[in-house]
RNA sequence: GCCGGCAUAGCUCAGAUGGUAGAGCAACUGACUUGUAAUCAGUAGGUCCGCAGUUCGACUCCGCGUGCCGGCACCA
């Protein structure tokens, strides 16, 4: 006789073990319609599911975020039944949902192409019609990979080989396809009727670039069709932030094919990396840093010395001279061991900063490279703490409060913590890795922030805290990062004298905070769709006239403005106002002071803002005033 | 690097089935002296990514290369 407990904490009792569905249809035929899914004593199961004993129970509809999981789930297996009514000789692999909908990867000799997409999707909608009712059975391990085998699923018996023996899996049926998965799915494929298939892309099998090369399916879903809708808009709306594209239309940037993944910066674009970086040079001297500079050719044995050569060597660009090899530097740290080495360091130099906009180099693969987000020639924010062990906790704290600083100041504050930690391929013993890592875990704790752990994927010589923000599409792109390393100094000989009269090697660590000046350029242009705050702009402000009576005045509001160093046009073209107008909002210029006879007349000047709105009349002096206020806001 | 796609004027893009290219905007010239997102008219502009090949003939078809785009892998 269970007794159920709802969401809304009324109780219902049922003489005989109930089934979800049922309890819904018992609470009324409209919620019974809308249901997708159940939630058991705070577990998600399938509707069909059976309820015996006395439980707390929510039915899951497409309004729950777990309810479009589930839509989202459940379409992927509606688009592999597609697939393989289309395509008998594909094999499925694996189909789980992603942010925003799905994707599932297929093993086939045929590649699919964009148009057979359409034709999936007519598939898919022919099955919703069908109305084929989604169906669960338990089955053995065993009997699981017989019956894969003898489906020629070669994939998906593999799967369940690596599932450890005993394990009870559950498989689910519609119609002629069955699939191997932990669920819940929809009762029925009527349910699924909002999606949209996106694009055929390539993907390892498993991950591993030593495996075959499967095709994946991108596809998303929803429980209504404006949310569809929606979704799309959101995309294009993104698309059109995309910095490769407004670096173009502002001219601020290009790339050509003589330098792959090598930035030519414009005039504008360069006074906005210059902005920012003289912004970050003030911020890092009050913090105690120490600006220095080192060679971009250094010898190949330091990168032997330090490690890697080891491990990427490969990557490195290289050039040879008198018979020495030499590497353009990849990275900044050996060269700053090399500075910390000159003349005998005491405990009490440490902590010791050192900071450098240090150009560095990369062979990055062909296929990593992405506008200014990931490119092969780039500057670094990078800088160098050398301290003693006791030092890290306050100085990773320290620097994670400068990076929320700086961050704030660009108007950045979603971002994304996570802990990479010690990898398979590694220098350095266990004890220190796990000192290492647990400084790093406790400095965001003491923050209280939320992170995550990503297991493995720390550098070769230390563990490391990721800052990463996201670009318009919603890919991750870190910038920042403190990485906590107890062996390059050791290996590069940096040592000091301790307390004791001892030689101690000190603690190295390497942080950044923007990153790659590039990406970060980047993640600015989207961030701000190319509407860049005063004190950022390429060009702060365009004095326009009106007509040829007014150019010696306005010549001369330009002149006082560029005086006063901010980044001034002067446009006395014989043009409408409005064509001026349009042309510098199109240019992303951040105001726009007018001058017809009016101004003239009254010794001021019109302005008006981005946004088209006029910001009012000002005297020279006010207009002075002004800027100053809204420069000053960050600097 | 791997899988797939794409590459035409400064930019955005048209150009079935092979017959050596076109629009809009921008540029230039001229007229217009203009009040808050496009004044009008005219002119000029192309090794159709590169290299080979098939063909009487290639922007178009085949091959190789390069770059870019979407993923995957990589990311000190």
């Amino acid at each position: 006789m269970p007794i159920i407990t709802l969401a809304d904490g009324s109780k219902r009792e049922f003489s005989n073990a109930i089934s979800a569905y049922d309890v819904a249809a018992d609470i009324g035929a409209g919620l019974a319609n809308a249901a997708l899914a159940a939630k058991v004593n705070g577990e998600l199961v399938d509707l069909s599911t059976s309820i015996t004993n006395d439980a707390t129970l929510s039915i899951i509809t497409s309004r729950d975020e777990e309810g479009i999981e589930v839509i989202r789930h459940s379409t992927a297996h509606l688009m592999a039944q597609a697939v393989k009514r289309l395509f008998p000789k594909v094999q499925v692999t694996i189909g789980p949902v992603i942010e925003n909908g799905f994707y599932y990867d297929f093993s086939s000799e045929h590649h699919f192409t964009e148009e057979e997409l359409e034709k999936i999707s007519e598939e898919m909608k022919k099955i919703v019609k069908q109305q084929l009712p989604v169906e669960r059975q338990v089955i053995s391990r065993n009997d699981a990979i017989k019956l894969f085998e003898n489906m020629g699923e070669k994939y998906k018996a593999e799967i369940i080989r690596d599932i450890p023996e005993g394990e009870t899996l559950s498989l689910y049926k519609q119609g002629e396809f069955i699939d191997l998965c932990r669920g819940p799915h929809v009762p029925n494929t009527s349910k699924l009727k909002v999606f949209k298939l996106m694009n055929v892309a390539g993907a390892y099998w498993r991950g591993n670039s030593d495996n075959e090369m499967l095709q994946r399916i991108y596809g998303t879903a929803w429980g209504d069709k404006k949310d569809l809708k929606d979704y799309l808009f959101r995309l294009e709306e993104a698309e059109r932030r995309d910095h490769r594209k407004l670096g173009k239309r502002m001219s601020l940037f290009h790339f050509q094919e003589e330098a792959p993944g090598m930035v030519f910066w414009h005039p504008g674009g360069w006074s906005l990396y210059q902005s920012v970086q003289q912004y970050m040079r003030k911020k890092l001297t009050l913090r105690d840093y120490h600006e220095v500079n080192t060679p971009q050719i250094v010898d190949f044995t330091l990168w032997q010395r330090s490690g890697h050569a080891d491990k990427f060597g490969d990557d490195m660009f290289s050039v040879e001279s008198e018979g020495r090899k030499f590497a353009v530097k990849p990275m900044n740290c050996p060269c700053h061991i090399q500075i910390f080495n000159q003349g005998l360091k005491s405990y009490r130099d440490l902590p010791l900063r050192l900071a450098e906009y240090g150009s560095c180099h990369r062979n990055e693969p062909s296929g990593a490279l992405h506008g200014l987000m990931r490119v092969r020639g780039f500057v670094q924010d990078d800088g160098h703490i050398f301290c003693t062990e006791g030092q890290i906790q306050s100085e990773v704290s320290e620097f994670i409060d400068f990076l929320h600083e700086i961050y704030q100041d660009f108007g950045f504050t979603d971002i994304i913590y996570r802990l990479s930690t010690r990898p398979e391929n590694r220098v350095g013993s266990d004890e220190i890795w796990d000192k290492s890592e647990q400084a790093l875990a406790q400095a965001l704790d003491n923050k209280g922030l939320e992170w995550q752990e990503l297991p493995g994927e720390g550098a070769f010589y230390g563990p490391k805290i990721e800052f990463s923000l996201k670009d318009c599409l919603g890919r991750v792109w870190q910038c920042g990062t403190i990485q906590v390393d107890f062996s390059m100094p050791a290996r590069l000989d940096a040592t000091y004298i301790g307390e004791d009269g001892n030689k101690h090697v000190p603690v190295m660590l390497h942080r950044a905070i923007l990153g790659s000046f590039e990406r970060f350029m980047g993640i600015l242009i989207e961030h701000h769709a190319g509407n860049l705050p005063f004190w950022l702009a390429p060009v702060q402000a365009v004095v326009m006239s009106i007509t040829d009576a007014q150019a010696a005045y306005a010549e001369n509001i330009y002149n006082v403005l560029q005086n006063k160093g901010f980044r001034v046009k002067l446009d006395l073209r014989n043009e409408k106002i409005g064509y001026k107008i349009r042309e510098h909002t199109l240019e992303k210029c951040s105001y726009m002071l007018v001058v017809g006879n009016k101004e003239m007349e009254n010794g001021t000047v019109t302005l008006r803002n981005l946004k088209g709105e006029t910001v009012g009349n000002f005297t020279e002096s006010e207009l002075l005033e002004f800027f100053r206020k809204e420069q000053s806001e960050k600097n």
